[in-house]
DNA sequence: AAAGATTGAGTAAACGTTTACAAGGATAGC
DNA sequence: GCTATCCTTGTAAACGTTTACTCAATCTTT
């Protein structure tokens, strides 16, 4: 087959005028319905269009209206377990509402975040649905000044300036942590996200708070700074190893952090979770793959997605004017990982 | 925020012209650097994109040059582990040439792979990347007759009406099977995807090209057809206990079977490798964290998604105008779960 | 039956670019 | 110094839609 773009007349809008024998306009007004036209024409023109296989061209469309029905995604790696689920939420979404969604991968450079916000204006998409890599407010007011709509997917928003959703961090790290202390676990190590995302300081905060609440001390040496990946759980445990510090159970902040971590126990020869008990977050599909299964903080992904592009379609029509933060109820999911179900001791 | 489109005034190439005191085609030609300009109009060109922020109008420019500067990714599903990495070779392959990459989840069905197809031709975009579901020929011949250019992702070509990336699954098969045969198993079960789809097929073909080249005996009941899921997997070998015929190796055509597989192993209370041995195919990243590790044939998704973007991007330009094969060398991965590296009795 | 109101359809002007064509100015050749 | 050539720039016509106006025809109303 060759691909030659002369041999493709495409049809427009005013073959199917000619070929109805109506005015342009006609053959527009009942392509969308708006306005009242003669069921005597609307038949002519229905006509043509299925002769001829007539498909409206969106882009001109796109310029007229200024609306090109269209919207950017932008994450830092959908290779990352964690973002499959979203972005499947978004798209089905989107797809309700008719929007295109225009996947775009940052790794979590701000430099490449910029980029694309500026690619996707000159697309003139409609919205952007956005998971910032570091918390810094250049990239929205970026966004703002284009007075793009914006939703904030899995951040918690700072200062107002966009809609976002999220999951409760700080209550679902509360819970892992009481978990693991109901567990009778009192020397609990945390592998941390990176802290300048809201997500990885809510969840810090959330691990603080429960020790609080149980009168344990915070210990720091305890404490390790990951960056949501699966080395960084398993140096972490490394670290820790290596430190000679007791303790009897670690809450990573995300699932494969903690993946990481068992790993890295198991391979000194400690077992989870007889000898440590581990909890994550986030609930990846891995989580009950894994072995042992993972015990972990549900957060409910594929209806954040959908809920983002909820937000955001509101914001697109205008229907909601000022920004809106949906906070998702986290859950926490007991398997092997921490010991079960059983009390222990 | 108030998202008012009134409030923001798009800056046009026409305002650019009136800063600089030129006209709109002399900015134009400037910006795309085609013709010749003095240096002097284009400095002060230049100086006025800065000053007003000026970012062109893709929408505009996709009308005029009838080239939207975007693709179309249609997949079964992006929550599927064998996808992410395929999504993120295009996608990062299209950034290169930048093309903004439009993400479809069709779930495999016809009608949803039509749908988006449509969907996509309607937003003019330059070329689509496909998996499609079914080997049915009909989206092929759609997207033909609409001149749009195609590759297809993991499935082999019939016909030659596109050009298409794909591994070589039947020799993929072939290695798979031959490891378990020089295990010195001889019983060997194989799951097979749908065998509608190349891939599928291939695999199933590869599995019995073994047996015959080592003279077993190939037996049809220790043969089910799965659905390149989870459940399947497991259930096939639920039937195969069931149906009380010896078996000492597993073949599934894909990990997440092979996987479902081991836990229904498990779940009987047979030990993965001693008792039975299992290999999958694609090695996705699971493959490596599951426990027993998994022995699979990995394919290079990542480089199919790109290689896939840089053929049609080919096509697109005009470079290249027949169809053309892409098949990449399957590599077999050693792992747990057929037993690893040592010889067998 | 006349006049006003309503309706249905066509005309043409946008939307923001690119580019064929025209035109003017400079340079070169004689 | 005059013409021919080359370069650079501007003018205006597209690209395929939507929609504000306009206008003719029909329908009410009295």
């Amino acid at each position: 087959m060759v691909y030659d773009k002369e041999n493709f007349k495409n049809i427009t809008i005013k073959d199917v005028a000619k070929r109805a024998e109506v005015s342009i306009a006609t053959v527009s007004r009942i392509l969308n319905g708006k306005d009242r036209v003669s069921p005597l024409l609307a038949e002519r023109v229905l006509l043509a269009v299925k002769e001829l296989q007539y498909q409206p061209n969106d882009v001109a469309r796109a310029l007229k209206i200024k609306e090109s029905r269209s919207i950017g995604l932008i994450i830092p790696d959908i290779e990352n377990p964690f973002f499959p689920a979203l972005v499947r939420g978004v798209q089905d979404a989107a797809k309700i509402h008719n929007y295109a969604v225009i996947l775009c991968n940052t790794d979590g450079k701000t430099e490449e975040e910029k980029k694309y916000i500026q690619f996707l204006y000159s697309k003139r998409v409609d919205g952007i649905a956005f998971t910032e890599s570091v918390d810094n407010k250049k990239n929205i007011a970026l966004l703002d000044s284009l007075g793009i709509p914006v939703v904030l997917l899995d951040r918690r928003v700072e200062g107002m300036k966009a809609s976002g959703v999220s999951t409760d961090n700080r209550l679902g790290a509360f819970m892992a942590t009481q978990h693991l202390i109901e567990k009778g676990k009192q020397r609990i190590g945390f592998i941390s996200g990176s802290p300048k995302l809201s997500s990885g300081a809510d969840r810090a905060s959330g691990y603080q708070d429960a020790l609080l609440h149980y009168s344990i001390q915070y210990d720091k040496k305890l404490v390790f700074i990951g960056a949501f990946t699966y080395e960084s759980g398993y140096a972490a445990v490394e670290n820790l190893l290596l430190s000679r510090h007791q303790f009897d159970a670690i809450f990573a902040a995300n699932d494969i952090m903690a993946i990481g971590a068992i790993e890295c126990l198991n391979r000194y020869g400690i077992r989870v979770p007889e000898d440590v008990a581990v909890v994550g977050f986030d609930d990846i599909r891995l989580a009950t793959w894994y072995k042992p299964l993972l015990t972990t903080i549900r957060q409910p992904v594929y209806e954040m997605g959908q809920y983002a592009i909820k937000l955001l379609v509101e914001h697109i029509t205008g229907e909601r004017s000022c920004p809106y933060e949906k906070i998702f109820a986290p859950e926490l999911m007991i398997r092997q990982s921490s010991g079960g179900l059983e009390e222990s001791k």
